[in-house]
RNA sequence: GCCGCCUUAGCUCAGUCGGUCAGAGCGACGCACUCGUAAUGCGUAGGUCAUCGGUUCGAUUCCGAUAGGCGGCUCCA
């Protein structure tokens, strides 16, 4: 007779004495209750209690109970898999963020039809109410039982071995199978590896749809065959998949590269290449306020602008280090200057030129450009620079994964006792100016050492790592960490911004270097008269402009505050009669810096309007005979909402100062 | 780079199982309309159906290559 506690809904343990062999199905006989977690491990419901256990019940609508429910999902599909295509081999079907997928070994690729078919078939194994039973199994039971399934094979044997975090086929320190029995009969329909836990049944599956399939390397490396992966979703409730799909609806509404075309704002021709964009001269006004909002605020953080050329010989990534690195992810070279005697034979050799990949080392030859004095540290270095990265063809994605873009860089000089206030007023400096542009859901994510990719001393590293972290955690921001994600010469900071529809995208990063001021033999003297090496912290706030106006524009849904619309007025005359008055109000509001159309055309008010809206013009300003009348206007605002018969003098000011305090409307 | 899919007018997309099938809406332009808060009407112009090559009596339609795009994988200093 076991002695158990059972966790109430009020967060309340109950003190339980049970009869042997009963089940944690028994003890949290609730509906929704799809797994327990017994002393901080979750188990399936036919768990038999043990005494002492501590029974919590994990719900279908908890984050544990939506994984647990994901994960059953991909076993029917599996299932399903292999009850349609019985050649399919397995590879492995985790939960994932909003979904799970299942790698399959097939024949050929699964089409959109496949899908249909498999979802039918997954609902029919759904509504025959199978029984997940976990079957503990040995190693070479299990061996001979998936001796057909080469990948589960391949995975027994890494059993044990390290980074299988997110396999869940042999995650626990025991193998188990689980078989799927037939409601009336007991038969087993299907089995497969897996540490667990499920559902109790597929019957709990209460809604799900299969996405996509994709092609993906088993096991996630280019080396290995390539496997066709199933994506899907499942949820707690059929209204809990709607709201997932009116979500993705909603995102792909919002997906820069669709409003980059509706707006009128950038494109990328063809005939320049992949991955290089134009701004139109509306993209150019939203990048042009952004741009001269964020200097402003540098000059007054006391940074120094430089300008650097895109050329560079290739002496000087040598020298920086990056051609051994990342050679790979630069352009190729240009060979110039090699001269040839009348045989072919090589009398001068050439010299490479490479775009510019980085901005560091030119600024770091600035810094070097003239002896340094420790009275002019910290020196801070800034520049819009455009970069060039030969990004490999299938990750190309827009504006945000560019082939040629501009950082919004900067190199801090500092000594190494001014590196925690530097950091520190840095990071602050970093937080508000995102504010300011409206992302203000943060969190900082520590990138770590990489222990086969780095240069430089552990002491260093440490020294750096820690410095940051201290930085980081005076914000009062959930830090997450990201071990072995720095790259090669120092550690790195980087603040994760949540847009309005909860997508989160990494903005800045701040990186400690000891390594390149080391390579350009960067000095200073301090005041002893010593010389001595400076540290040198790279940072950038959009990380690239175009991928911050990206991310900016599908925050925004292109409904852009005032401040960076590029047309932040349309003067909407109801009839051509009123069309000189309007101008005379939009001169008066260039006049005060706002940027205005008056729309002339011969199209009906209505239709002006209806323009206006799909342009997400800010204000609309319209003016009729009424406001004539009485020297008004009348405000249309994006939610269509109005305000009429508004002085002008009023309006005006209402404008202007909506655009100074940078406020949406 | 790898796998799959896609590329028809400026945009969104019909269509051709190889033979008057090159179409629509929006946009642009023109004419009429002069109108109070999301589409006035009529008309005109626009495409060698991505490019190159092959199969065929005949290709936008079939095959191949290339370029570009999309979704993933890998990568992202």
């Amino acid at each position: 007779m076991p002695q158990i506690s059972v966790r109430q809904p009020d967060g309340t343990l109950e003190e339980r004495t049970v009869a042997d062999g009963t089940t944690a199905a028994e003890v949290l006989p609730d509906r929704s209750v799809v797994v327990a977690r017994v002393k901080g491990e979750l188990k399936d419901l036919a768990y038999v209690v043990a005494e002492g256990d501590e029974i919590e019940p994990v719900t279908v609508d908890s984050e544990d109970g939506r994984a647990v429910l994901r994960h059953s999902t991909a076993h029917v599909l599996a299932q399903a898999v292999q009850q349609l295509f019985p050649e399919a081999k397995l590879g492995i079907g985790p939960p994932i963020r909003d979904g799970f997928y299942y790698d399959f070994d097939v024949e050929r690729p699964f089409t959109p039809e496949d899908l249909a078919a498999l979802e039918k078939r997954m609902q029919d194994i759904v509504k025959s109410n199978q029984r997940f039973a976990r079957r503990v199994v040995s190693e070479d039971a299990a061996r001979a039982e998936l001796a057909h399934e080469p990948y589960k094979l391949e995975l027994i044997g890494l059993k044990g071995g390290s980074d299988l975090g997110e396999v869940m086929e042999v995650g626990g320190t025991e193998l188990t199978i689980y078989d799927n029995l037939d409601a009336k009969t007991g038969e087993r329909a299907w089995y497969d590896l897996c540490r667990g836990p499920h559902v109790p049944s597929t019957r709990v599956i209460p809604a799900f749809k299969l996405m996509r399939s994709a092609a993906a390397y088993w096991r996630g490396s280019e080396k290995n065959p390539m496997l066709q992966r199933i994506y899907g979703t499942a949820w707690e409730t059929r209204d809990a998949l709607k709201a997932h799909l009116a979500f993705l609806e909603e995102a792909e509404k919002r997906d820069h590269r669709r409003l980059g075309t509706e707006l009128d704002l950038f494109s990328f021709p063809e005939e320049i290449g992949s991955g290089l964009a134009v701004f139109h001269p509306k993209g150019g006004v939203v990048r042009r306020a952004m741009e001269d909002y964020s200097r402003k605020r540098h000059e007054e953080a006391g940074y120094e602008f430089v300008n650097t050329p895109h050329l560079t010989k290739s002496t000087l990534y040598e020298i920086s280090g990056h051609l051994d690195w990342y050679a790979e992810g630069m352009y190729p070279p240009m060979e110039l200057d090699a001269e040839y005697d009348e045989d072919g034979v090589l009398k001068r050799p050439g010299q490479k030129y490479y775009m510019k990949p980085m901005n560091c080392p030119m600024h770091n030859l600035i810094f070097d450009a003239r002896g340094r004095s420790y009275r002019e540290l910290p020196l801070r270095l800034f520049e819009f620079g455009t970069v060039y990265r030969y990004e490999k063809s299938g990750v190309v994605h827009g504006l945000t994964r560019a082939r040629g873009f501009t950082q919004d860089d900067a190199h801090i000089y500092c000594t190494v006792e001014q590196m925690p206030g530097e950091l520190d007023s840095l990071l602050t400096f970093v937080l508000d100016l995102l504010r300011d542009y409206g992302l203000d859901d943060f969190y900082l994510e520590l990138s770590t050492k990489d222990p086969v990719k780095f240069v430089g001393s552990d002491d260093d590293w440490e020294r750096a790592t820690e410095t940051l972290r201290e930085a980081a955690q005076r914000q009062n921001l959930e830090l997450v960490m990201d071990p072995g994600g720095a790259a090669f010469y120092g550690p790195k900071i980087s603040v994760q911004a949540r847009d309005a529809i909860g997508r989160t995208w990494q903005m800045s990063t701040i990186q400690v270097d000891f390594n390149l001021p080391e390579r350009f033999g960067l000095e200073y003297t301090a005041a002893d008269g010593s010389r001595q090496r400076p540290v040198m912290i790279h940072r950038a706030l959009f990380g690239s402009i175009e991928r911050f106006f990206a991310v900016l524009l599908e925050h925004y849904a292109g409904a852009f505050p005032a401040w960076l619309a590029p047309v932040q007025v349309v003067g909407i005359p109801i009839t051509d009669g009123h069309v000189d008055y309007l101008q005379d109000v939009a001169a008066q509001l260039r006049a005060a810096g706002i940027r205005v159309d008056v729309d002339t055309s011969d199209d009906r008010m209505q239709k002006k309007i209806r323009n206006a809206q799909k342009q997400k013009v800010p204000y609309m300003l319209i003016a009729g005979d009424d406001d004539v009348a009485s020297g008004a206007v009348s405000f249309r605002f994006r939610d269509g909402t109005q305000k009429n018969g508004v002085p002008i003098a009023e309006a005006i000011a209402e404008i202007v100062d909506a655009v100074a305090r940078r406020v949406q409307v």
